[in-house]
DNA sequence: TGCATTTACATCGTAGAACGATATATATCA
DNA sequence: TGATATATATCGTTCTACGATGTAAATGCA
């Protein structure tokens, strides 16, 4: 983090074309990798996203529509959405909060809490199992 | 598919998801990133990828139709659309290889090549700036 | 207190992109 | 040469995120 020998990046060499193409090819990887475990397990990719989203949570497996939305970085409305799909799988209820009766309380069914244990052990294991070329390569972009 | 014999899996705990989250937080800021980029310039985000996976291909800023899906890891038929929206861009052009008729190159124009080199250094610049959380968080779910 | 404003969620129609199924052209092989 | 494989193209469908808009509840402030 020293070095910052380049401060102004702007020259741009068949390396770095090569570096970036192969980060985003192992991201890509990757995440075909998830959408598949998504799918194996009924899942649509952005289902299991909201899942993961809601049980890592600061506040424990429970978060409004507009933390969710926050949290994956999509619109108010498509959060309502997902959720509602979300809510047809038996995957989630939702549920008004009592002290703001805007709100919509959502929180994730045993269902879920099952599915997401045996996904989350899946991803953890594709991380250990082929995480280190894609973190190399994002060191390597990073540092020169 | 083999039959699950491998060990079980550690056990999950909390901060396993949060770990997930977090880490799928990160990547989705960063390809948010990358998609306004791309938009910036007046690409879709599939269009810059495609630019970028022929740029970066080992042979040079040259691909058959066929190379591209596999790199995105997308199938032909998809490729083939993605290649025709690229040429009404003008940002690549196509023609048929030599050798064997059957195929199509795809060539960057000189526009896409410029676009492609801005759009890159950005990026750069954008792993450089916050990829550092993105790699750690990587790396500890690697490690435990 | 009353009313405007803000906040949170919901609804609806649209659009973009990937896909499966299928078609066509070219190459290769027995 | 005919059968089969390969490479690309076309078409209709589906899925999901979005913008625009609507409704309900909370908040601000005169």
């Amino acid at each position: 983090m020293k070095a910052a020998r380049r401060k102004k990046t702007k020259s741009i060499g068949e390396g770095d074309y090569r570096a970036l193409a192969a980060f985003r090819h192992a991201l890509r990887q990757f995440l075909v990798f998830s959408e598949e475990a998504a799918r194996a397990v009924g899942l649509t990719p952005q289902q299991h996203q909201a899942l993961l989203a809601i049980k890592g949570h600061v506040s424990g497996a429970q978060v409004t529509v507009g933390e969710l939305a926050e949290h994956l970085l999509i619109r108010h409305n498509s959060a309502v959405e997902l959720v509602n799909r979300l809510v047809a799988a038996k995957l989630v209820s939702k549920a008004g909060a009592a002290e703001d009766r805007r709100r919509v309380i959502v929180t994730l069914t045993p269902r879920a809490e099952a599915i997401l244990r045996d996904l989350s052990a899946a991803h953890l294991d594709e991380l250990r199992r082929s995480g280190t070329p894609f973190i190399e390569l994002a060191q390597r972009l990073e540092r020169d």
